[in-house]
DNA sequence: CGAGAACATGCAATCGATTGCATAGATTAC
DNA sequence: GTAATCTATGCAATCGATTGCATGTTCTCG
């Protein structure tokens, strides 16, 4: 039905030329073999047909597509939306067109949608989903496919990534409370097969100890989803452990949300009477009261970072070329939601 | 370097058949013209190789790739996200990947992404990103190429879309604010280049008359953007010009927002004083205080409706066959935000 | 038992672009 | 002036899967 496209073989036939020499005539690397007087004709000719060249085809003979798949959890998630817009930034100028797919964090999904790109063939993949052991996206790495992951790294693999220094945000953010006085502080944790989840209690207990901080494990809660019914349930479930506190560090911004609004419910003053934290800054956060203090992270900045060590891949270097390792500093964002200890 | 996919001559060879023979043994519609031992042979073999099908051989034979693209503003917008995995909630589960682009409204940056996108072969296109008049895309979609535009539609052309009932939206909120007395109503509009923006005012202007109600046109004030810093321009500009009124009919939440922070900076209340209301009832809206009375559109809804006639386009139905219009429904969404009128 | 139908499979062209090699013609060198 | 060299272009294979047609085998039925 589709009207039909403009081919090699047409400009070929416009120009009496064959279709290989049109070819080169529009390489920009080959064009120099061609007498630049018909290079010239074949040029205006394509032009004037409004050719556009068949990736397809070019993928099928070259295995390159010129597309990159990207792996996220879910995009309804606010926090990846920059993200994309940052490896999009990247590539898109230099002809990368992106197949974004959600895993829910589901493996079997995420197996799955691995397959559906591999099929159509993207030259990269850039996974910000993986799960603490990823054998499938381990293994197409080892294949040759190149792959860089984000915000969390596949352990024993030698797949280049690209995190945000949590550790030093969850540090800093516990000296400001320290700084505040608050001596007891609660931790509400993220789900402990999450990368972040685990990466940041992890963090909370090491710069408790760096600070010479007290922790009590009572006072430390996990969530098994990071959103704001989970924060509210947490902060229930801290009050009613009878123990006292007058801090909650939370794992993300969506917990400590949830874990205000119950403080509110509860007639709890949030700052005045227990201070409470987030984490990621997410957008919009500055819209709801109390603003909350957070840790920033970058998120535009951490998928471009991601899209420039693919483009590297791409273009050839290893992973040895390529720094494994990439951390991106993080910044304490403080509103209002802390406050000097009661 | 990568390491080579398993094809359909390595199961030819393994099983001592054609490739055809293969190749019609794992197609479930060719099936049945080869022996069922051969077969399962056959399947037996390609599942022990681990083969998957390459695509983009398969797409260049076959004219179908399945894949389809999609085309928006801005993915950080949080109005697309939900549209995006509705979308996806109808087409992955049939094989389908998206390639999705930002067109960041720009015409320029529009027709290269579409060209993006018809060089990659996609099956077919969701726009929902159309301009008023959007010449490339008629013309793509003239080609044979099957498109359905999603939150507004492209004049003068048979490309079917999907729409929320705006009309019914505004409508129902001003009556809304009528019947809690106010008289004076304000409305902040969206840009006018945008879909939206026009015909929530013309909405706007319809539904005041159905109702009795007169049109200030003092109190109709145009944003340029649709974004808080817009709205809080847009409702100082209302205060300045001295004319009174008791509510606020905003073109969108954000507007909405950056209206209320506006008045409680200057110190009056909302909703006692002054009601305020949105459009769109966006993610994250029920955690700003005060909860703001809104418009709830579909968006998931809206990203499967138009999944669904995309479809039926790819499947040969013409755009005789199928609707060209689709209206969703909206719903009244009342919070806090609005009173009556004092 | 033989003719024709029915069936299973192979053959080869095809999609559009790329690319190593061949070749004809032009140019240079000795 | 002829051989060697270079240059511009054509030829044909290739990527992997699909599919119309040809072929060969088996089956059916009179």
């Amino acid at each position: 039905m589709q009207k039909k496209r403009i081919t090699l073989k047409d400009i070929a036939r416009e120009t009496g030329v064959h279709v290989s020499t049109v070819s080169r005539a529009l390489d920009p690397v080959e064009r120099k073999t061609i007498t630049e007087e018909v290079a010239k004709k074949i040029q205006a000719a394509a032009e004037s047909l409004g050719y556009r060249p068949n990736r397809i085809a070019a993928g099928l003979r070259t295995n390159r597509t010129m597309t990159v798949g990207v792996m996220i959890p879910d995009i309804t998630n606010v926090i990846f939306p920059p993200i994309l817009r940052g490896i999009e930034s990247v590539l898109e100028p230099l002809g990368y067109a992106s197949i974004i797919v959600n895993t829910d964090s589901e493996r079997d999904r995420e197996i799955r949608l691995l397959d559906v790109l591999r099929d159509r063939g993207v030259d990269g993949i850039i996974h910000a989903a993986v799960l603490r052991s990823d054998p499938s996206i381990a293994s197409a790495a080892q294949d040759g496919l190149p792959v860089v992951t984000l915000n969390r790294k596949v352990e024993d693999s030698d797949i280049p990534y690209v995190i945000n220094d949590e550790d030093a945000g969850i540090c800093q953010m516990l000296r400001h409370l320290r700084e505040l006085g608050h001596a007891r502080i609660a931790h509400i944790a993220g789900p402990q097969d999450l990368s972040t989840g685990q990466l940041r209690l992890a963090a909370f207990r090491r710069a408790a100890e760096d600070l010479d901080t007290e922790v009590d494990e009572n006072l430390i809660v996990v969530a098994t989803r990071f959103d704001e019914q989970e924060g509210g349930r947490c902060l229930t479930e801290l009050l009613a452990s009878g123990k006292t506190f007058t801090a909650v560090l939370c794992a993300n911004d969506r917990l400590a949300l949830g874990a205000i609004e119950v403080l509110r419910e509860r007639g709890i003053d949030c700052p005045r009477q227990v201070s409470v934290t987030g984490f990621n800054d997410m957008p919009f956060l500055d819209l709801i009261r109390p603003k909350l203090t957070t840790v920033r992270i970058q998120q535009h900045g951490a998928g471009r970072a991601a899209a420039e060590i693919l483009l590297r891949l791409l273009n050839g270097e290893t992973a040895d070329d390529v720094d494994i390792e990439t951390i991106l500093p993080v910044e304490l964002v403080i509103r209002e939601s802390t406050a000097p200890c009661p």
